[in-house]
Formats: C-alpha cells, structure tokens, sequence
DNA sequence: TTTAGTTCCTGTAGTGGCTACAGGAGCAAG
DNA sequence: CTTGCTCCTGTAGCCACTACAGGAACTAAA
C-alpha cells in the first residue's frame, strides 16, 4: 500500500488531483491508514495511470469513466471501445482542420504587418466592416 | 444607436457575452437610455466585432486587450502586433503537432481493437504498467 | 387603453479539469 | 524533542463564457 505521494509519482497524476478525481467520483474512495492517510493498492494506481494516459490522449472525463466501468464488466467491451476512439478521432480531426485554417489566416494577416508602419493593417482589417466574414467552426478547446 | 439586441447581431457576439465584456472591462460600458438599457455606437460594435474575430483567431482575452490599447494609441503598434501574432501562430503550431501525434497514438491503439473480443487489447494496454510512457506535452486546450 | 409578447436588466451559479492556497495534523530522522 | 516533510480538509481561483431567476421596460396589436 502507497500513500498518495508514492501513488501520485507511480501514476503520473499530480496529488491535488487525485484527491480531486476522489471527489468527483471519477476512482473510488481509497482506504486509510490510521492516522487518517489515503492508501492506495497497485491495483488503484494502475487506474490513476490509466485515467491519466486517456487524459493524456485527449478524452474527455466522461469517456474515461464509461471506459472504466467497461474494464469492470469487461464483456463485449471492445466494439464500444473503437467506437468512441472513432468519435473521438474525428475530434481530432476536425481540431487539426481548423487549426490550419486558423494558422493560414493567421498568416495571411500578419504577413501585411511590416515593423515601423503606424496603423497596423492586421488590426485594421479585423475592425473593418463585413467582407471575409468567413468564421471558422469555434475553436473552443 | 443600437440595443444590445442589434449590437450582438451586428458584431457576432452572444448578448450574454457582451455584458461579460462589459463587466470584465475589456470593452468600455456603453451609454444608455432613459429607461436604463444599453446603448451601442456604430465604433463600440465595430470594437465588439474585432474581439470576436480575434477571439475566433483563437487569441486569449488578455492579448486581445494589448491589441485593443494598441489601436487606441496607433503609435508603432504594428511590429508589437507582428510578434504576438507570431508567438500565437507558434502556439498553434505546436497544438497542431501535438494533435497529430495524439491521432498516431490513437490510431495505433484502436486498430488492434476488434467488435466482440471479450477484453479490450486498447484498454489493456492503457492499463498495463511502464513500457512506452512517451507522454506528449499537455494538450490542455 | 389594455394586453400580450418581446427585449432588456441585475445578480448569481455552473461548466471542465484542474491548481493553489490556508491552516492544521501526522510522521520519520537526527 | 525538534525540524522538516508529507498529508489532511475546505475553499477559492483559473479561462471564457453560458444559463438561469426574477423582474422592469419597451413595442404592437386589439
């Protein structure tokens, strides 16, 4: 058994957020010593690794628990497994797309901007009027 | 002069977030009418607009209030801008990459997942001990 | 003029996923 | 026994909004 310095070094996740996955419900309530000190098993690191790995990848708090009640049933968990990966490739997906989006406007506008000018042409074409109105998807994340 | 009504359709921007703005000070508080409602000028709009394209350019409020002084001052402001905009598209960058990554990872965990195994080669693997740690810097946003 | 419907007002709380305290208690080594 | 570390609980802050609740003020039709 670790206390939860030991579990936080062995899996990776900081010490105020195991205590806040704790709160949250997100990993079951630990045992204590009996001075009142989380205990933690390999067995409970192993989930705070594993919790932090899908963190890692970009999942979301909600997709990790519906993982982790998966790998307690572990019946004919797989096809949901690949289907929420898929979903959440497609997330990806589309967050590289409108990034490079950004990234080409981005640089469209900056590339008028010359040192020394005084009114500077990025900033005054982001206050004009209508035209380009071209939003992109919010970014958001 | 326009309500907030017809300042949100014009600038794009949520009337719940105009008095978010509002309140935070990164636009200055309109006048207002007899009856106590806010009242915006065609420049307030045009500033309401430019946040929201900067916004939309995935700038934080804080650099869009450096932008914001800047045009105030129209002072040599363009070389500053050039080089926040540059610290931004580097930022971007960076996320685009560690997207990419995050994909590969994810592709390569779920193409050994098959519809109807029993355990879940991906989650078993998240859940696994050491070996291929390799973790990518924060995603975060 | 009444009435119904819409827009607006303030103030507060919630979102996600942590992170950072404050103020105290437990514990191990010298 | 003291020093210094780790741990405890509880609360507040971060970012950039978004979503109410409960009420006031306009607008337009009957």
């Amino acid at each position: 058994m670790f206390t939860i310095g030991k579990a936080s070094e062995q899996s990776g996740v900081n010490i105020e957020t195991i205590r806040y996955y704790e709160r949250e419900g997100i990993v079951p309530k630990p045992g204590r010593s009996a001075g009142g000190r989380r205990l933690y098993s390999p067995d409970e690191i192993a989930k705070l690794r594993f919790v932090r790995r899908c963190r890692d990848l970009g999942f979301p708090i909600s997709i990790i628990q519906t993982f982790l009640s998966l790998t307690e049933q572990d019946d004919r968990s797989c096809g949901e497994v690949k289907t929420l990966a898929e979903n959440h490739l497609d997330e990806i997906n589309a967050k590289i797309e409108n990034l490079t989006r950004l990234r080409e406007a981005l640089l469209s506008l900056s590339s008028n901007c010359d040192e020394g000018t005084a009114a500077c042409p990025m900033l005054d074409s982001l206050m004009k009027d209508g035209l380009g109105e071209n939003r992109p998807d919010q970014p958001k994340h």
